[in-house]
DNA sequence: CTCTCATTCAAACGTCCGTTTGAACTATGC
DNA sequence: GCATAGTTCAAACGGACGTTTGAATGAGAG
């Protein structure tokens, strides 16, 4: 049995993914959801189980095709040799970004609930994130570590966090001062590749020269 | 009338930073607060006049110091002439970390709070966080300019929003990975200063070289 | 048609939420 | 001592929360 429009399931997850997004974990309620994707509030226990397994089910959802593609070119980098800090940082970096932003109206909706997510006040769901982000994690920082052979293994996983954070931040657009910016246009107003371009430099530099 | 040990709001806003630096705004009941405070619960509105009230006095206690501190280092070096990036950057991660980092017990406690409200989920939070920090920040950002001509006035909104959002994860310890890192001790495990220094070369170099 | 099983539904469960009330307490000034 | 103002208290307010229930609905298989 399948229905020509989107499921009562695919709507749960794709509303949870805009709310949980906007609002956070806390913030949200299933009646919000629910109401919102045109369900049942009951639905949300039949379909997931809990509101927590709602949640992790979008969180699997979101960040599969983005642990696909870092796979996909760490693998691709690790083909051709050594790769340079750069080329890591650019892998890493623009599954996050550009798959996630480019792709029409739901682009933006996705990267700020994974974002959000990621860095939730609760630790609990945090770690929720991490367990679903964790598996290429280790391949990056020990890549990192063969690119960077004069920094401590302490500074290549502060410079990993670091970098994990700021893109988090940019995902959750939480680094977009509300309306009245002084420049117009100063942060990631533009188009989202520039957005990705400026973060690689950034984090280039950071890692090239700002670690010991 | 003084009572020789803590007032009750003084108790309500030591836990309520306690509190909500775990849980966040949403993740907090007035009711946690004010048993943890041994207070009654009719005490918040009483002293403060609703939960947000209460988390704003507590945001503006909290930051009122770092604010005093960042303005008095701006003071104190631009009256030596024009100050380098580093000089600046500087001046603004150490009164976030090493004033908060340090003394005894609350340090941790008021920088975790401080960090999560900057970058809770609701967006009302954050600019209430904002309207706290935000008097220091346009001097900050002038100078920055002036310290890096090369750079476009957007690139120095993007470094110093990066700078303003890896200064928060790092004061909420959402960066610290929960028990099992790899290294040990491989992020801020050790001694604040450290941190403070690590994350302050980081940003030079991304500042330095890292924008366009 | 009938049975079956997956899905949806309205309604209620008990609990916790932020806020309010009005009385009790406490100390100070007269 | 008495009034006064500041503070604390137990109790209750209405409402929203996540979850559960059991019946209704729907389509597919025999």
């Amino acid at each position: 049995m399948e229905t020509p429009v989107e499921s009562t399931r695919e709507r749960l997850l794709n509303i949870a993914e805009q709310r949980f997004g906007e609002g956070g974990y806390e913030g949200t309620s299933l009646r919000a959801i629910t109401v919102a994707a045109a369900a049942n509030i009951a639905a949300v226990n039949y379909h997931f189980g809990s509101k927590e397994a709602l949640l992790r089910a979008a969180v699997a959802r979101a960040m599969a095709p983005v642990n696909t593609e870092r796979r996909r070119r760490l693998d691709q980098l690790e083909a051709k040799g050594e790769p340079t800090a750069e080329q890591l940082i650019r892998a890493f970096i623009e599954p996050g970004l550009d798959l996630v932003l480019r792709r029409g109206e739901r682009g933006p909706v996705v990267a700020r609930f994974i974002g959000r997510v990621a860095f939730d006040p609760s630790q609990r769901i945090r770690e929720l994130y991490a367990a679903e982000s964790d598996p290429v994690e280790a391949r990056y920082l020990a890549a990192l570590q063969t690119a960077l052979p004069n920094a401590a293994p302490e500074s290549v996983a502060f410079g990993y966090l670091n970098m994990l954070g700021l893109l988090a931040l940019h995902q959750s657009q939480a680094l977009t001062r509300p309306p009245g910016a002084e420049p117009p246009g100063s942060d990631d107003g533009e188009d989202p590749g520039k957005l990705a371009e400026n973060l690689i430099a950034f984090l280039v530099a950071a890692f090239d020269r700002g670690l010991r």
